[in-house]
Order: structure tokens, then sequence, then C-alpha cells
RNA sequence: GGCGGCAUAGCCAAGUGGUAAGGCAGAGCUCUGCAAAAGCUCCAUCCCCAGUUCAAAUCUGGGUGCCGCCUCCA
């Protein structure tokens, strides 16, 4: 089965053909004024999932991301700070980084900032001028859009309904109210370029369409980013790509939902939000992640405080499960054997949530569909775990449980938590050990009280006791 | 005013023509010294109205409600 996505350009799903063995990403970043918030994990834990099931599928991937690092609040927060615009977008961008890192986010192959780039910005804009689609007036370089005739096509807006609902007030040297800036005339204080129109620096959507045309080329495979990027950054992006030359930009274009924080959307502007640093110091990000990928991506998410309670249970799930097969598993090796009955079955299971799991992801990445695919796996492998011995046959099928769980959860999803936080450390172990064996004497002689007491008191030590008919065992408490 | 999206059980959430996935919560049961974990069973006819069709949550038209974009925003 081939890969669907739902494609703004078209508004529709379509079928993802291939064009190399490279498939080529170019996903719109952030400008660096501000804490990471909550609203930038979407988009990057999506497109991590998706490059990480692409790769399952054994294709390669080419991830380009920008950080438009040259803008007017960047400048505004510089000057309030008595910092440089590089210094406080510098901050930021790695702010964003080290956010990226602690949401397990793998990262892009290339962060291309706009401040290293002004001369592919140049270039654009000469070409555009060259191509009649922008205009100089007095060291502004603006874009005519009426010169586009294809302006409109990925927001589907129609020109004269976008200048009727003009709100804001038009700048008297455009052309047409539409018109965007390219190249900013410099104003005294602000970061300055030369350009064969003068000092001034880019517009803001010029340096996406250069800086993918120049990692990326034309025709690439998926843009993606936030849905309100779609007008006007990406239209613009469109515009101006084309434009300058003559070539298609994306072929598919991809856009997330927003992540609503408290029934609002969640913008830096409005001051609100929540950084994903906040969130991260309370919970684990595996459970962030896997209550942002609960929900198709395109759909809105919305956020409040206890959100992430609220999935904590069926997460947990996953996790027990995934902390039993280990426990069955480690320090066994698993011989191929001949497989029947139980085992044969649960061998079916496997392929069946393989397969359930990959189809859903071919289907515009549905990773609702795809954990769904992974709860109905649970029920049969806890099923068998309940009751198989530790036969040769029975630790050959756990093992490519385990194996399978920790590639689609682990490796393609992210949302399970790695062995060092399921288990404790240094001396814990043969302490535990040491414990549970005692105790088990005391239930063996039938003094439960006793053995009622330990495991109290190890649970206000944040430690469980289970008592399975495979033997007692033991795990950190959660929360 | 224009463009787009959404409305599915108490909550979250899949599902684009064939008689409603999954998760949480809830009820009952099994296992168990007890507890926990786990398993099994139960729990909706899909905002309203009118159409198309043998058949619609899924298509069409109308209505209502919510949201996003049109201004910086992932």
């Amino acid at each position: 089965m081939s890969i669907r996505v739902y494609n703004t350009l078209t508004r529709k799903k379509e079928e993802f053909t291939e064009t190399g063995s490279t498939i080529s990403i170019y996903v719109c970043g952030v400008t660096p004024y501000a804490h990471t918030h909550l609203g930038h994990a979407r988009p990057s834990v999506v497109w991590d999932v998706i490059k990480k099931f692409l790769r399952y599928q054994e294709y390669q991937v080419f991830h380009v991301q920008n950080f438009t690092d040259i803008d007017d609040k960047i400048i505004a927060k510089a000057n309030q700070e008595g910092k440089t615009a590089l210094e406080v977008s510098n901050y930021y961008a790695n702010d964003y980084l080290e956010s990226m890192d602690a949401l397990g986010v793998e990262r892009a192959d290339l962060y291309p900032k706009v401040s290293e780039h002004v001369n592919e910005v140049i270039e654009m804009i000469e070409a555009l001028i060259a191509n009649k689609h922008a205009y100089d007036v007095d060291g502004n370089v603006f874009f005519d859009v009426l010169s586009f005739p294809g302006y409109g096509k990925l927001s589907n807006q129609r020109l004269a309904e976008l200048q009727a609902g003009t709100r804001f007030e038009v700048d008297p040297l455009k052309r047409s109210p539409m018109d965007f800036a390219l190249w900013k005339k410099s104003k005294p204080g602000e970061p300055a370029w030369d350009s064969p129109w003068g000092q001034g620096r880019p517009g803001w959507h010029i340096e996406c369409s250069a800086m993918s045309y120049k990692y990326l080329g034309a025709a690439f495979d998926f843009h993606g980013g936030g849905s309100d990027l779609i007008f006007p950054h990406h239209e613009n992006e469109i515009a101006q790509f084309e434009g300058a030359t003559c070539e298609p930009l994306a072929r598919y274009w991809l856009h997330n939902g927003m992540l609503n924080l408290r029934e609002e959307k969640m913008s830096k502007s409005q001051g609100n939000f929540v950084t994903i640093k906040d969130v991260l110091a309370k919970y684990p990000k595996e459970l962030f992640r896997f209550y942002i990928l609960s929900t198709h991506y395109r759909s809105e998410l919305e956020y409040h405080d206890t959100k992430l309670e609220e999935v904590n249970r069926g997460w947990q799930r996953i996790n027990e499960c995934a902390r039993k097969l280990s426990a069955r598993v480690q320090g066994k090796t698993a011989e191929p054997v001949e497989v029947s009955g139980q085992e044969e079955r649960l061998v079916a299971a496997l392929e069946k949530a393989e397969a359930q799991f990959r189809d859903s992801m071919n289907d515009d990445f549905n990773t609702a569909l795809a954990i769904a695919a992974i709860f109905d796996l649970l029920r049969e492998l806890n099923g068998y775990l309940d009751r198989t011995d530790d036969g040769p046959a029975s630790i050959y099928v756990l093992s490519q449980a385990y194996q399978l769980l920790q590639t689609l959860a682990g490796d393609i999803l992210g949302i399970l938590k790695s062995d060092d936080q399921n288990l404790g450390l240094g001396l814990t172990e043969p302490l535990m050990e040491l414990l549970l064996d005692l105790r088990t004497q005391l239930r063996t002689e039938k003094q439960y009280q006793l053995a009622d007491i330990m495991r109290n008191r190890l649970l206000v030590l944040g430690i469980v006791i289970e008592d399975t008919p495979q033997g007692s065992q033991w795990k950190i408490k959660d929360e």
C-alpha cells in the first residue's frame, strides 16, 4: 500500500508518488524571539514521526527547517533588552533546539538562517524584478500580486475578496493593497544589508522561498507547517518561488492543525502560551508525544492543565506491557523454533498489528489509528503474558513482540519510556531482589501482615509491588 | 464581507456508501491471602431538517452551533 496524503494545494487526499530515493521535506520553522511554546511542539513531533515512519518504509529523507532570524519582533526585543538582534535570535534559536531535543525530536538535516542567506534572497528578488513580478519604490521592493495569475491558489482566495477584506492600514507605497514586501528599506538602528536597492533587509516570506530553492530545488516533496501559515505566508512563498524560478515549489503541502491552549489559539503575540520546558518539567516527553499523536495531525487539539493526566492511564498501559515483555525477555537468548498453538496465534497478532500500523500511517499519517493498532496488540500480548511459561517457544515469540513494540511505539512514535526510566539504577535492583525474596518467604509462611507492611512501606517510597503467578515484581510508581 | 475547517457515547478520538475502531471513566465477572496488574463481558446510530441511493455518520441542499485564516503566529 502506498502513502496517501491530504494536499492543501488540491484540497484532497492524493497518492504520494516518489521521484527519487530521497524524500525532501521543508518545514517552516520559527522566528526566534521568545521561548519555544507548546504550539511549536505539534509540527515538530508530527514531522519527527513522519520522518521516522518514512525511514521505516525504507525511504531516505532530507529535512530542512529554517530560522527566520531577521524580523521586526526580534529587532524590537533586541532594542528593549539592549542586545543585538543576532544575540536575541541566537538565544531563542538555541532554546528551540533544546526544546526539540527534550521532546525527543530528531534534528533536521539543515537549519538555514536568513541572516546567512541574504545573497540568495537578493538573487531571488532580482529574478522577480526581471520577471516583472516585483517593483522597487524608494529602496523598498514589493511583490506585485496582480502580476502573478496563480495568486490565491493555495489558500483558495480570490484577490478581489482579499482586498475587500483588508483591515489594516495599507502602505501607500504599494501599487495594490495585497502586495507584500520582499525587501524593506532599513530605518536607523536596524540591522541592514547592502543590496541593489540600498541598505535594507529581507521581508518576511522571501527567506523560505530562497532557502528552500537553494537546498531542495524546485518541486520538492513535502512542504509543511501550521495551518495558520497557509495565508499569507505559504501563499506568498509560492508566488515568490514560482514567479522567480518559473518552476513549482513543493508537490505536497501538509498543514497541521493548531494546538489551542484553554480553548484559545496559543500564540506568542497574545502572551497566551506555555513553554515546552514548563510542560516537560512536569511530565515525561513520551506522554506529551502520546497526547499529540492521539489525534490526527490535521485536527485541532485542545490543551489544558489536566489534559495529560487524562491520557496518562492509557499511555501507562502501553509502557506497562513493554516493561513486562522486557522483564521476560531480558538476558535470555531467543532461539528460533517452530511455533504452534497460542504461540502461532501470537505471531499472527504481531503480523496483524504491524500491518494495521503501517496501513494507518500510510493513510495520511493517521497516528490515532496507528495507536489503536497498538492497543489491539496490547490485549493479545497481555493475555498471552498471563498464560505462558518461559519455555523456548515463548521466549522466541515474546522477543519478537518486544522488538515490534519497541519499533512501532518506541522508535517511530517515541511514546515508550526508555528502560532506565522503568528500572532503578545501581544498588536498587539487587536490593529489591533481596526484599522480594524475603517477602516471598513471608508469604509462603502465610505471614501476610508482615508481607503487607513491606509492600505498603515500599509504596510510600514510590515502589509498587505486584504479585503475579510468575512471582512478585516491582516497578517505580509513576507520578 | 471572503476563504477554510469542525460538530460521532460522560470525556478524548478514528471512520468519505454497506448497517459505528481505539483509549479514559463506569458496571459486572475471572485470576488473587489481600492489593495491584491483566483478561473477559456490557456501555452510542453519529447536531437538526430535507433529498440522492437497494443501502449514508459517510454524498447533495438547507439550517444551527463552534473554530481558524484574511494582521505577527507552528
